[in-house]
DNA sequence: CGGCTTTCATTGCATTTTGCAAGGTATCAT
DNA sequence: ATGATACCTTGCAAAATGCAATGAAAGCCG
């Protein structure tokens, strides 16, 4: 075992936390999903319901790499097994505190903004 | 002038305002720029040292943006006029606050981040 | 069973954005 | 005049995005 650094997290940009946070979040499309996740849902029709319009192809991708970094998790419902289920890990909590904070930043410094569901 | 709606700032995804911050910043570099400005970083070169080695192209569109939208100015420096020096504006400044918020949920939330300047 | 619907996901293809190197212009230093 | 510096643009390959269409697995219902 010579060379075997201690994994150390690569393709990362630099350990700065800005940029480790847009690694993860900075896209026009994830925060989005974690949006609706923390409003509740929590099937994958749901999500093409919000008024953005993702994709599907972009959805599916989203919701991967969240699950791929631990964020969510994604099961299968017992009654009916064609739906999955997707919900913050503990971890994932984490994640709508960080979307709240940036949708209180947008109501105060973005003009015309407005919150549809206020307790986030 | 029959058809002038009042310019409802359109190309909006919605009136979210998570979508409104990320129509904004939603991409890997704005909020390292917003960063190396918050640092007191003033001229293009210096951008270009930061770790994450923004390309040149992709830092003069995110400067023009953020001045277009009214969240930087660029002036030439009279001493040296091949030299631009950019600061934010007064709403600028809120995007350091945003900028911080970032940062410290991810020194929080993400292994091995650093902050190299603990002021932000 | 056999056809139809629902749910989640993939594929193909056009468009847009990114990344990188090279070139270009104006200004400055000698 | 020559060369270096500062900012920016251009060209082109690679990647991400947007979209419509197509699959595949599971459920519904006669």
């Amino acid at each position: 075992m010579a060379n075997r650094k201690k994994k150390p997290t690569l393709d990362r940009r630099s350990n700065c936390p800005v940029a480790c946070v847009l690694d993860l979040v900075g896209d026009k499309w994830t925060l989005l999903v974690v949006r609706d996740l923390a409003l509740g849902v929590t099937h994958f029709e749901e999500f093409l319901d919000s008024p953005e319009k993702i994709a599907t192809n972009i959805l599916s991708d989203r919701l991967k790499r969240l699950q791929a970094a631990g964020y969510i998790t994604k099961e299968t419902e017992p009654a009916d097994k064609r739906k999955s289920i997707y919900t913050f890990t503990e971890r994932g909590k984490e994640l709508k505190t960080l979307m709240g904070l940036l949708a209180r930043w947008g109501l105060k410094n973005i003009p015309n903004t407005s919150a549809e569901h206020p307790e986030l």
